[in-house]
DNA sequence: CTGAAAGCGCTTACAG
DNA sequence: CTGAAAGCGCTTACAG
């Protein structure tokens, strides 16, 4: 099968290869007829564009990249797959090619965000799952490519970002569970090293005179071992809430109570809403991120900053969730 | 910030283009002196060899594309991230570059296979989540480009698969259900354009007399819908367990048994392991897939037909989990 | 409305 | 061991 090329199409409808790419690029100073003949020699050729000839050749490059950091660390969470397909649809309806590159941080050492958008021709991008202590996040700073950052924090104003607001609403959780007559509340943390984590964080103790805060690296088991040890060492019967800053810790610290006898003693929230917040029992109150919208604005923003150069700061709508082990005044 | 050019390195290293061209690609024939001094001088300028004009200029091409179908349809269920990220991992590997593509039933009407592949000069390419309904089910028929299969039965010898085996897994499960006393156990699959619905049945038949098959589209909703349907209709009296072909299914009938309070009477096992499946109350006896493993095989087996013309048909090992909501006889 | 020609950034025989 | 030159498959001013 040998690859047809625009010269075929030229060939064949005895036209230039010129007149050729002026008819797949909907150039408007052409005949019907032109048209008509190209596109259905094209056809019956079966012919493609080259995307690689095209790419080379052409001036105003339409590349979005995708990157994802760190996608095959945690089992059960599917938020990187959602991005992606949100990403994906939206990106469809435009007429910019998608590239999607998968990092992590040795990687990310071995090639840059430079290098890799200059290999690739990248106009623009689109990040998720950067820690702050990875390469990436250091070369963002000072990043020159038109640049959307999930879940990000960074100090560089060339640079857009899209996210829930963790602070508002870690803040507005725990004002519910005070409200709700949780007195004692203890905060679960992921890694710092994570914006989000840092946010919700912040969001806590705005609303808590004595912050008590822990950390369990937004793991399900390192989060049972540390009940199992605070529950050794201090006792819960001091507590009244855990609020956890992920779903997956809070699943870990509701099995940490059941393999301590302690369901229902304390009310347990987390941070996410992932599939399994529903199934777990009892099933888990929880903040829900909108990931559509998230993938959605990601897409938008930056395709707005490549073309307008709009640089936006935005927060996704979340919604606080109910369920069995936290009862709250919503 | 301009582009920096294989040309640059030639005019600050004093060489020709071509000579750094060479040390780039590894050639044998060159002066430890001039790899030095270009590799220095690339460092320098920032240099990273752009990778259209490589795919356009070089004869022998390496790109492995990944191709998955309707990602975003299900939530809850991570299979697709899972198999790229452990496609990707075992990419990173090789000198193979990676492209990924998402696809759904409409998008394939749009663009063909081969289409996709000239244009982006595809090598050869992995393909997961498709239907037999599917046009590109019907390309891959007389495909002519190395190609591994995920999860599909097709009738081309040119195509490589990788799957779990099916057919002994429901086999050896329903015979595992037998055994601890199930007489009566009905099979719930999913939808039959899946070929691992067809195989999940087949393997199920194999081990009963009276096979009692229903359908559910491998949705947790349509499931819940059946069982209700089924115990208005008919009653679970004279039904001892329910093999449904996926997990989600089977939480959908788990759920469906609460609403029904027939909880504990009725064995359900379910298909996949995923994430929920220890996390339900009961807890899901399932057949586990090893995602990872598929994924190495994918890789390797593709790379092999590209490499060496052979191509593979390779089942990869399956384990039966015990869990709460069947006790069988392991 | 269409064609001829230069050029995008590489690779690769061919010479030497 | 290195260079000059053709070529990969397109796009895009420039003419006409």
């Amino acid at each position: 099968m040998k690859k047809v090329t625009i010269k075929d199409v030229a060939l064949k409808t005895g036209l230039s290869v010129s007149s050729i790419s002026r008819v797949f690029n909907n150039y408007s100073d052409i005949s019907a007829d032109t048209i008509k003949k190209v596109t259905l020699a094209a056809k019956e050729l079966g012919y493609t564009p080259n995307s690689a000839a095209k790419q080379l050749s052409s001036k105003r490059k339409k590349i979005i990249a995708l990157i994802l950091n760190e996608i095959n660390v945690t089992r059960g969470v599917a938020m990187p797959l959602e991005i992606l397909g949100g990403v994906v649809d939206n990106l469809d309806r435009t007429d910019y090619e998608f590239v999607f590159y998968a990092t992590n941080s040795e990687k990310q050492t071995q090639k840059s965000l430079r290098q890799f958008c200059n290999e690739k021709d990248i106009t623009g991008l689109i990040i998720q799952g950067l820690r702050i202590s990875d390469p990436y996040y250091q070369e963002l700073e000072t990043f020159d490519l038109p640049t959307v950052a999930i879940d990000l924090d960074i100090q560089n104003e060339r640079i857009g970002t899209v996210s829930t607001d963790n602070v508002s609403a870690t803040f507005e959780m725990t004002q519910l569970l005070k409200q709700s007559g949780n007195k004692r509340i203890i905060f679960l943390n992921g890694t710092k090293t994570a914006t989000v984590a840092q946010a919700r964080e912040r969001g806590y103790r705005k609303a808590v005179q004595n912050a008590q805060v822990y950390d369990a690296n937004f793991s399900e088991s390192e989060a049972y071992k540390w009940a199992i040890n605070y529950s050794n060492e201090n006792g819960f019967a001091q507590i009244d809430a855990i609020f956890a800053a992920s779903d997956l810790m809070a699943i870990g610290v509701i099995k940490a109570f059941r393999t301590l006898h302690l369901d229902q003693k304390i009310a347990i929230v987390g941070f996410d809403d992932i599939t399994l917040a529903s199934y777990v029992t009892p099933s888990l109150t929880t903040i829900r991120q909108d990931i559509g919208k998230i993938s959605e604005y990601a897409v938008k923003d930056l395709i707005r900053q490549i073309e307008k150069n709009e640089i936006n700061h935005r927060f996704v709508p979340y919604q606080i969730i109910e369920r069995e082990s936290a009862k709250i005044k919503i």
